[in-house]
DNA sequence: GTCTATACGCAGATAGAC
DNA sequence: GTCTATCTGCGTATAGAC
């Protein structure tokens, strides 16, 4: 879909949106989003009327689409492992359309923990929660014993972090050689499974 | 050390920290600066000239300490397993001092990348770089094969996320009982050390 | 070295024509 | 709905007294 299809408002908001994660709330710039939409500042203000309503447009969408990465894990037809490695290729295919989005929430939330508390209740109600299902298959000894909640932080840690450092890990391999956005997408990934059925398959606890 | 022994200078570069940690080069706020530091507005820009300078002073002495952890691994009275042990303790006293530190570099550096280059080669050059240091003791059969930048990296991973991810967890946890702080804390750190064990010990590869 | 007062520019927001 | 022109306030930076 080229930009000359989309209406205005829909323009508005995809500038919006990479102006926003690029500078966060204080460092973008109305002006930079207008140019970017490629109309007036005015229609900005005329669409959301100000700034912050504006912000709040682009983080909400952004919050409903990090949280739907989370959906696949309560679909049954699938083995828990199966339903991780699938949960680990849409992360990543997330992340490879969104690169700057995590770092975006975490960013905003931090700044203002409130917005975490106003907005991501209500997404979490609908969602599966993960933390309990793993509980159960570890209680119906379908996968090994562990902390599901350390296990869920490590499995999010791996694939989030090869996005949110990649300024510095392209910078640090850039001078050795290595391409960092090639050796993420072709080997980190099957890491992170390696990870999943060393955790899941192990006898030794 | 109290705030009233430290000099002018000192209180403005730590009050200059903290802020520009929170919020960035763009959010961050010179009044802010000087009320946190105790002074008037007009001192910041008797001893860094502008906010700019004041910035890259800070930046440099974050990049500098950033880089510091690694040093640990060219200790080679340890073996590779106690030297990853050490560096990751490190890492993780690191970041319960500094816990916006990383946020803040790659944040700084996904906006300016020559930020990057400028600063972080000559700081590199007298740090013993890991991935080669592996890969030797790889050759020696003295750890398991594996590939050296992925492990680095989800090890990196494994350490830094959970500080910044901070905000979503504790936002997440609270809802559920657990205190975020608490199972970092306690847990994480083994569970790295964990996967470093088996990275480096496993037999089937 | 440290302060108060002030200049200056930029970014968010509004008024009003079309 | 979209634009140009303009207002207003805030934040950086400077001038100048002490």
């Amino acid at each position: 879909m080229g930009l000359k299809d989309q209406s205005t408002e829909a323009k508005i908001l995809n500038a919006a949106k990479e102006v926003f994660m690029k500078f966060g709330l204080y460092g973008a710039r109305m002006q930079d989003i207008a140019d970017l939409a490629g109309i007036n500042k005015a229609l900005l203000h005329y669409y959301f009327r100000n700034k912050e309503k504006l912000f709040n447009a682009v983080f909400e969408s952004a919050l409903e689409k990090y949280f739907q990465q989370v959906t696949v894990m309560g679909d049954t037809s699938m083995s828990v492992e199966e339903r991780l490695f699938k949960y680990v290729d849409n992360v990543f295919d997330f992340f490879e359309e969104y690169p700057q989005m995590t770092m975006f929430i975490i960013k905003e939330v931090s700044i203002n923990p409130e917005l975490f508390k106003q907005k991501v209740s209500k997404l979490k109600e609908n969602k599966p929660f993960v933390v309990p299902m793993l509980q159960q298959a570890i209680d119906n000894k379908e996968i090994a014993e562990m902390d599901p909640i350390v296990f869920i932080v490590n499995l999010h840690s791996m694939c989030a972090y090869p996005f949110l450092g990649a300024p510095l890990f392209r910078g640090m391999m850039k001078n050795n050689g290595y391409d960092w956005d090639q050796v993420k997408k072709e080997k980190i990934k099957d890491a992170v499974k390696e990870f999943i059925s060393f955790k899941l398959n192990r006898k030794d606890v």
